[in-house]
DNA sequence: CTATGACCTGACGTCAGCGTCAGGTTCAAA
DNA sequence: TTTGAACCTGACGCTGACGTCAGGTCATAG
């Protein structure tokens, strides 16, 4: 597959893809003209960069981390696993602190529909 | 209140303050001096807006919301509450991946584990 | 063989949410 | 009244994840 191809399956720009390789996330074969090549499952890859992004890792966190989830066995130290027992923890974090936002908003977007609708009688 | 006291208040800096205030999400009176007074609130006001901001909304968004929220009756709109139901479903959709994603550092943490107390005997 | 669309490597631009520095003013205690 | 901590307004700096432009090369359909 070319750049085009897995940047359009993956929903992502080709300068995204680019910047992984750059950042050591996403690996690619080379044309003789130097172009780059990528296996199939390059795509999936590229979805689990995009959701750790999106869950608010960074790139060097997910360098830290790509290592045990590539080869659990060869790279699993003690010094990732505690990364990831970071990581974990400040996801629960996150998402709890998301959930009583939610939950607020939720409050609120109640009492204006309410609101709304006597205002409509 | 002084601006200095409630940034130590609200854990927050006083840059962070000033920045609040251009945006129009922080309203404060002045001394004659020019200097910043907050009323009591100023530092509940403040945690909503970090949680806010740490729930992943921009400060535009937070001033479509704001309205809302401080004057439920007198500012709440079809078009606001538009706003609300979209940022409700978009947190929404954020917590169900950043659920998927621990639950997937979950499973390698799991293995992760596993691996290093084997190694150890 | 040639044309043209996709690809290449720099390298600078962007945007948000502040940090930080400069140079000057205000306030409260002593 | 003085002094020094806290405050003021610009305005430039920073970081991360790309966007974008320039100038050139590669690949493949016709």
């Amino acid at each position: 597959m070319k750049i085009g191809e897995v940047a359009a399956s993956a929903g992502v720009s080709v300068r995204a893809l680019r910047y992984y390789e750059e950042q050591g996330l996403l690996h690619s074969e080379r044309t003789r003209g130097g172009q780059r090549v990528y296996e199939a499952g390059a795509v999936g890859r590229v979805r689990l960069l995009q959701q750790l992004y999106s869950a608010g890792l960074t790139s060097s966190k997910i360098t830290e981390l790509l290592p045990c989830v590539d080869a659990p066995s060869e790279h699993t130290t003690a010094a990732s696993v505690a990364v990831m027992r970071e990581e974990y923890a400040r996801l629960s974090a996150q998402i709890d602190e998301l959930i009583a936002v939610r939950a607020q908003l939720g409050h609120i977007l109640e009492a204006a529909s309410a609101y709304l609708d006597q205002d409509k009688r």
